[in-house]
DNA sequence: GCAAGTGGTGCAAAAAACGCATCGCTATTA
DNA sequence: TAATAGCGATGCGTTTTTTGCACCACTTGC
């Protein structure tokens, strides 16, 4: 798109706050994008950003345009995809920010049904806990996003939901693989493996620990979840997940690769919602929209009783 | 804006639904422009436009993209208009569509009023009825309208409205003006000038005419009221009017220029509404946003009683 | 006080856009 | 049916715009 060219620019200066660092990533030289930005400023009537010593920074009116350039930006893909799901063949591109939790089984499984109808279709999947996820829709830097718990910002917008309890992970060995539904109390004095508190899992569970005022045996934080998985063979610990990060068989309570999973009591840790959503007001591509169909049929495949639309 | 010369030559041509008229109102030759579009169609990937043997004609992938272009505009002028407001002087341009009744009194007073405070911001008044204004603030060719009954179309957006009745004007030495409120059996065998359908105003007198069965001597109709407002000094004929489109004077009953004005009982034909707003959902540029609130501002001093917001 | 950054500028080369002349086609008119 | 007028598309030489190189003026950090 050539006439997209000069805002292209704009936009990474901004994000680069740098004329030479943004021209090497455009793969132009310095002398050629500082003079595209200084005719759209001279076009605007006044400067878009501000001259440092150290690069640029966008001022007041900078800020504006750039949000024109984005939003233009992402409603130009829009118009783009639709007219490409005029000619029959799905095409376009979908950017999905979601949490760790949907990364190992949801999002491969949708992605690929999907796919295997509209195989013109590519995507961008970027790992981010919650708030970062709602900012990248704010920054038009991605399409949907799936969040579980807590929703902060007002400008996301739900389209569905579907509630899912924390549960436990372990060896099929382990102890406590015996219950149905384990307690809080069970857990005491037994080494866990926490998510970090960008996690929605991890907030659920300090409701229930501050409820019952009681502390876990924390022997390991992290954010991945293969260390997790991995871990869970070569030691007694418990780590966390919910069903839509299980295989299916694990969260229907049967064991797969030596590892069985097993819901915390209701009563001693709320369940939480994951919700599929998009900034509130866009207009989402043609693709993209459908892709969050697909992702809410499989929802209601997969948790029948738990969806919420 | 240089970057948005394709853009709007697409949207001229588009407009003219031929290369070589939009060419010669864009001062370039035919050739120039026919290859600008090529080229875009060729980024699209599609044709934007079908060749007919008499010129061009957008298709469905066109429309689509016209409709960005007509968006994207908007923004940006609104943009602009936001980035101008930064610096202190409001600068920008407004355009108003309305129906003929606002033209005479209302809008030159308030355009007064408002460029004596700033006056770098520019207007454009166009003058259309109801349906044709509802048309211009969804294509994005107008910010505001003010439309006289009724409102048609869903993506209106009413800010403000005022009711309005609908008065006789006439001669002061006309036999009618001795009557403090006029009923429509008075205007029997009284020759009158009508407004054409087109217009509010007729509109609410046929609503009356249609209950009571009755039918007035039209001996003319016309849509200008220079012309009717002149004749009525040299016939025994009726005119009709709404009070925005009288001087203040008239529409308190007093005459001036050998005219005056008397309502029609609202028993016999309904009182309309006057709306002022603009397109549902649309972000106005900040001096169509400050003007619209300085016309309903105005309104409000001359109608007090009858505004709603 | 020097080295390593930054954005801005003069000038010549490269690239893109433009205008002219002309083609092929279609609908209208004689 | 043949001539004509109007349309968009294209080849080519010219003009305008954009780019890259070399260099300047300036700030920051050591």
């Amino acid at each position: 798109m050539r006439f997209m060219t000069s805002l292209r620019f704009i936009d990474a200066v901004a994000r680069e706050k740098s004329i030479r660092k943004a021209a090497e990533k455009l793969a132009i030289t310095s002398t050629a994008l500082n003079r595209r930005i200084l005719q759209i400023e001279d076009e605007i009537g006044q400067p878009l950003f501000e001259r440092l010593a150290s690069g640029v920074r966008l001022n007041t009116a900078g800020e504006l345009f750039v949000q024109h350039i984005r939003t233009q930006q992402a409603d130009l893909a829009r118009v783009q995809s639709q007219i490409a799901d005029l000619s029959g063949i799905r095409r376009g591109h979908v950017r999905v920010a979601s949490g760790a939790e949907t990364l190992r089984h949801f999002l491969p499984d949708v992605i690929a049904r999907y796919r295997s109808e509209h195989n013109a279709v590519t995507f961008d999947i970027s790992r981010q806990h919650g708030e970062a996820a709602e900012a990248a829709l704010a920054s038009l830097e991605t399409d949907l996003a799936l969040i579980f718990e807590p929703i902060r910002r007002s400008d996301f917008q739900t389209i569905a939901t579907t509630r899912q309890a924390v549960y436990c992970c372990m060896a099929e060995t382990h102890e406590l693989a015996s219950f149905d539904t384990i307690r809080l109390h069970h857990l005491l004095d037994i080494p866990v493996i926490l998510p970090t508190i960008h996690s929605g899992i991890r907030q659920l569970l300090n409701v229930g620990l501050m409820r019952r005022n009681m502390q876990l045996a924390t022997m390991l934080e992290t954010d991945s979840q293969e260390f997790t998985q991995n871990y869970l063979l070569n030691e007694r610990v418990i780590g966390f997940q919910i069903p839509i990060g299980l295989p299916q068989n694990m969260a229907n309570g049967q064991p797969e690769n030596g590892l069985i999973a097993r819901p915390i009591d209701s009563a001693d840790v709320p369940q939480g919602k994951l919700h599929i959503g998009h900034l509130r007001g866009r207009v989402l591509p043609v693709a993209a929209a459908k892709f969050m169909d697909l992702m809410i049929t499989e929802l209601g495949e997969r948790f029948p009783k738990d969806l919420d639309q």
